[in-house]
DNA sequence: TACACTATTTATAATAG
DNA sequence: TCTATTATAAATAGTGT
C-alpha cells in the first residue's frame, strides 16, 4: 500500500506484525467511528489479535450492539437471507457479507 | 477527505449521506478483512445503519467472536480495566477505546 | 520499543449515470 | 439504489531514531 505495497496474507515476521497490527487496528477504529457519525449508524467492533488481546468500539456500548444484533437474528429467522460473495481483489479469498432484507 | 475535505459529523442531506455510508461501509469491512488476514487477528464488525439495516463481517463467524467477546469480559471482570481516551481529531468527540489488561 | 517521517498507495467526496 | 470517474485527502510500509 506504501512505499511498495504489501500483499494482503499473514505477515510472518512478528514483529513487523505487531507494527501493522498497531497502526491499522488505529485506522480500523478511527474508520468505524467516523462512520458511525457521519452516518448515524450504531457499529460495534471486536478485535482479538493472534496473542488474544481484545480490542473493542462501540458507537453505542458494546452490549446494546450485541442485544441488537441478536434480536434482528431472531427476527430475520423465517426471512430468507441474501448472501452476497465479493472479492477484494482478484487474487484473494472471497469475502462474505450478508445483508439482511429488511 | 477528498475533494474538499469534510467535517466529522453527522451528514443532513439523506443522499449523500447513503452514497457515504455505502463507500465507508464497504471500505470499513475491507480493512477488517485485511488487518484478520495480516496479522492473523479475529475480528467482528457490525453496522446498523440509520434506517436500521444490519450489515456484518466476521474473520470466522459473529457467533464465535461474540462468545469469546463474553467469556473475555466474563473473565476479566475481577481484574482492573484500562480506558484510554483518545482524539480523533481536536474539535471531535472523544472516542474511548477500553483494553483489557492480560 | 515505541514514535516520527515520508513516499506512495489507498480511500473517498463530488459528480454523473 | 448502486456503480464509475477523478481529483485530492488520508492511511500506511518501510525506515530512522
Amino acid at each position: 500500500m506504501v512505499k511498495g505495497k504489501i500483499a494482503i496474507r499473514k505477515i510472518n515476521c512478528s514483529k513487523s506484525r505487531q507494527v501493522t497490527f498497531f497502526k491499522r487496528r488505529t485506522g480500523l477504529m478511527k474508520k468505524a467511528k467516523e462512520l458511525s457519525i457521519l452516518c448515524d449508524a450504531e457499529i460495534g467492533v471486536i478485535i482479538f489479535s493472534c496473542t488474544g488481546k481484545l480490542y473493542e468500539y462501540a458507537s453505542s456500548s458494546m452490549s446494546s450492539v450485541i442485544e441488537r444484533y441478536n434480536k434482528m437474528k431472531q427476527d430475520n429467522q423465517q426471512q430468507s437471507i441474501t448472501t452476497e460473495e465479493i472479492q477484494v481483489n482478484a487474487k484473494d479469498q472471497v469475502k462474505t457479507r450478508m445483508y439482511s432484507l429488511n
